[in-house]
DNA sequence: TGTTCATTTCGCTGTTTGGCGAAATGTAGA
DNA sequence: TCTACATTTCGCCAAACAGCGAAATGAACA
């Protein structure tokens, strides 16, 4: 039940949400996904922990950038079906499907680029 | 995306998921729920109603007692989906299990005897 | 070693949420 | 109509939560 909590709550903000949804195209780092939002990076941060704790994504650190993913079928059932729900309930979401359009754009940018920018704010 | 948030925002807490694995065993008064949980009438009929704003439970009144139950193939695919990830995720979860076998004594009580000991609180 | 820089952690603030009891609603029966 | 009563709505309080900026962490590089 702890477990399965974990997972909801962590799907009850709409914007984790949005972040697993944004994954389905592949890992992103921090940078990537803040520019996405808007937000700020620690609150971005937050939201990566939250999912993170509940299992919904996998994080790999690679020099001073962290990167995140879905996990594959490593995870447990739970998990899965999770992302499934979400991912079929979502699909045509017009929400993700700009959020997909907007990601597009910001993978054609060099994450480097990306970082700096958000230092400025 | 505002259906779907309002299903996982249901979700989120822990007494609302219980309500749903309770409901797996049938049609439930306002009252027989009241019971399993102890708490106040008013936080039940709360929970109920959030439950049944994200389509999750339907509710009939009869007379002066209001049921509520799951909803069968006529809900939305997310809707049904998310039920049945919840009950193939929860179905030997020690407190669904615990919460059946305090259900089975709940219904073998006069469900007028129910209300009119909760009025006493 | 010291600096730079991506990310996380911390402390704070305004909002949301779960809980309660009291009042309101609406139905059944006297 | 008047009363009884199951449920809902309302107003309140304490705890939880999303957001921010500042400080801490820790990896790369000068």
């Amino acid at each position: 039940m702890r477990e399965f909590m974990a997972i909801t709550k962590a799907l009850s903000d709409p914007n984790r949400v949005r972040v697993l949804l944004a994954l389905r195209h592949g890992e992103l780092c921090v940078c990537q996904i803040t520019e996405m939002f808007g937000l700020a990076t620690s609150t971005i941060s937050k939201h990566l922990s939250i999912l993170s704790q509940a299992g919904l994504i996998l994080s790999r650190k690679d020099g001073r950038w962290m990167y995140y993913k879905l996990p594959g079928k490593s995870a447990p059932v739970a998990v899965r079906e999770a992302i499934d729900w979400v991912e079929q309930s979502l699909a045509d979401d017009p929400q993700a499907v700009a959020d997909a359009k907007l990601l597009k754009r910001i993978l054609k940018q060099d994450p480097t680029e990306l970082c700096k920018r958000q230092c400025g704010r």
